[in-house]
DNA sequence: AAGATAATAGACAGAGTGTCCAGAAACAGT
DNA sequence: ACTGTTTCTGGACACTCTGTCTATTATCTT
């Protein structure tokens, strides 16, 4: 057992990896061929399949390696005993995805047919059902609406806020920003009381 | 130019849009090969062609065919006056949705490398934009946040638990009750007032 | 330096694509 | 019911891409 990966295969992966997000950024995921990955990775085509069963295969593991170090990062966010909504976690997902925004494109815009799309939403709705249910235990509230429900839609509208941020123009406007402009949405709807809410019905 | 399709085109087109979006719902779209499409719809391969120049062009078909219908719907819906914000076109998507379930479904699981979540998404939030700055006219608000990020947000929350509702075991909630789930926190955000927000700085 | 592991080119069969044709079938209008 | 028009059809074609294999060369690790 290898305790570190040999450093060709190490650069191979990594090269074909880098390869197939471009690619997909450019051309859309269904155009992009073996053979293409392999020539801008500058890879033997026979190697690709040393490494990798097929495109899928590729796709998959670079969805799962963005999914688990972002899983390893939320982790140590959510350590110190949350005891507030402070929307940290909501931060450091910006935080990750300025790191690496084009895997996080590629993901996001649905590439793949949605796979890394769903595993992303699955994974981060179920993390957002656990904050919310150990929320209202800790508080002793009822919340007002099916708590399943919410994660979706919360989740739903933070991954549609990530996208447009990542595929805004730079200079984008600051992390912090865009993140206290959602957590405030959260807490206290889309509009102002005045008049906005109070409408005929 | 023919008023009427010829009834022969309308059958074979109307058969190999529901192979299709049957058949990516099973496989996922990009398992599925114009072969498999026209065997289900038990349709010669050289008519496919005929018609559409790749599986593509139909994918596309399908999915502007939909956003058509739906703006179509939009539209009446939308012409008397929107007075206040009663979640009446979010109801409507959703009744749309209802009636023509599966190719929904295929949309917004972002099968087709998520072309038709991204047009989907695009049309919605214009069209939300538009209904926000409407309204931040008439009545002589200032926003809290910018109207670009709260149009994505919405939508993208819209979306999320559109498809969860779909995706949902029958018999589904009703449509008036998730849509009023909606437009409530909308309003009000995620949480009681309870406590809830009032957490640490 | 030596043994282990990885990369490579080239060859292979097979699946699916998109185009073309010529004949058969179904259609719309009179 | 007839007729000219349109659509449907199977079969054939060249082509691209796939996934597997093999023998050889290059590069790593210790």
């Amino acid at each position: 057992m290898t305790v570190v990966e040999d450093r060709r295969s190490r650069r191979t992966r990594g090269a074909l990896r880098d390869a197939l997000v471009s690619l997909v950024l450019e051309r859309g995921y269904a155009a992009v061929t073996v053979e293409d990955i392999v020539a801008a990775a500058d890879v033997g085509r026979a190697t690709f399949y040393t490494h990798f069963k097929d495109k899928e295969a590729l796709y998959d593991h670079v969805v799962s390696s963005v999914l688990l170090e972002l899983k390893e990062r939320l982790a140590e966010v959510l350590a110190p005993e949350d005891a507030g909504f402070t929307g940290e976690p909501v931060a450091e997902v910006f935080r990750h995805a300025t790191q690496q925004p084009d895997p996080y494109r590629m993901i996001l815009r649905g590439e793949g047919d949605g796979r890394g799309l769903r595993a992303f939403e699955d994974a981060w709705s179920a993390s957002a059902y656990e904050i919310f249910s150990a929320r209202v235990k800790a508080n002793a509230v009822r919340p007002r609406v099916d708590l399943q429900v919410l994660a979706r839609a919360w989740v739903g509208e933070q991954m549609a806020v990530l996208l447009w941020w990542l595929d805004a123009p730079e200079p984008r406007p600051a992390t912090d920003q865009v993140v206290e402009t959602l957590v405030e949405l959260s807490r206290h709807g889309r509009f102002w009381a005045t008049g906005f809410d109070s409408d005929g019905h």
